[in-house]
DNA sequence: CCAGCAGCCTGAAAGC
DNA sequence: TGCTTTCAGGCTGCTG
């Protein structure tokens, strides 16, 4: 599932295709999803950024956004012009939209399971995108640390990692590099209480375990491909997620898996604290 | 305002 | 073999 590390991985290889490309016509899905991506007809890509797990293509100097989030199983790819008019059925049957680019591409956006979203909003309002508007920081900026994510974690009781997830504490962490930065900071999941010192810990294992993953291209379990359709290879270096019964690699108790939220979750019950 | 949870989706894998 | 059930889960929006 894309988080932060595989949208990083999308963004900086379309980032130089499109910068400076116009979308000059456009078919999408009918869903209130996917149609807002006509919206973006007419415009002109000026950048390419990443907030947290959505990919925001600067529209016309800042005027407009066009938003992407890729769900469970989106992606983004770029393929030779298909058809005189661009059409989601020139592809296969899981694209959801395409644009078509001045340059005589299209820019494909498939999603089998339909979690995903497309839509255009005038820059920087994100009042109808809650988990957007309400995002933590960057967690490679230089401004998030142990003391900002130790503030951000008292705003809620909930469990650290129901609170991880919601994106507020901090940007793009989804299940899979939230195991493995709980695992690593030696906090069990299911915490309410998460102090200074372990905060300190947790922000440099968040840091860690993204940074490892955007140099890896990316986590594929299943789904997930980049722009260029090539899988990631961060899968090898999981530690924790997906490893329930396998033994720790701290202290060889078998690993625990339970669902927490509606999500797997696997921990050690001996490495990691409440 | 917050916590909790149903619903959205479909293919792969497991179960019978 | 083939049908049925379970599972994967980010985010939205509803309810108490």
């Amino acid at each position: 599932m894309p988080e932060l590390p595989e949208v990083e991985t999308i963004r900086r290889q379309l980032a130089p295709q499109l910068i400076g490309r116009t979308f000059v016509a456009g078919d999408a899905h009918e869903s209130v999803k996917f149609a807002p991506a006509l919206d973006a007809v007419g415009a002109t890509v000026t950048d390419v950024r990443r907030r947290g797990k959505y990919l925001i293509f600067d529209l016309d100097d800042g005027a407009e956004e066009l938003i992407g989030h890729l769900g469970m199983t989106g992606s983004f790819s770029r393929t030779a012009a298909e058809g005189e008019h661009p059409a989601c059925t020139a592809h296969d049957a899981w694209v959801r939209a395409v644009w078509r680019m001045d340059d005589g591409n299209d820019l494909v956006f498939r999603d089998v399971r339909r979690f995903g979203r497309l839509r255009v909003v005038t820059a920087g309002d994100y009042a109808d995108i809650p988990t957007l508007r309400d995002m933590g920081p960057e967690p490679f900026d230089p401004a998030f640390n142990g003391k900002v994510l130790h503030e951000r974690l008292q705003g809620s009781r909930r469990a650290v990692k129901t609170q991880l997830l919601s994106q507020r504490p901090v940007a793009g962490v989804g299940n899979i590099y939230a195991d493995e930065a709980l695992f690593l900071a030696g906090i069990h999941p299911l915490s309410r209480r998460v102090g200074r010192a372990r905060a300190d810990r947790l922000a440099e294992t968040i840091v860690a375990v993204l940074r490892a993953g955007v140099d890896n291209g990316g986590t594929t379990l299943r789904d997930y491909v980049d722009a260029e359709g090539d899988a990631g290879r961060n899968q090898h270096d999981l530690v924790a997620y997906g490893r329930g019964g396998e033994p720790c690699v701290e202290c060889g108790t078998a690993l625990q898996t339970r669902t927490i939220d509606a999500r797997t979750s696997t921990f050690c019950t001996r490495c990691q604290r409440v």
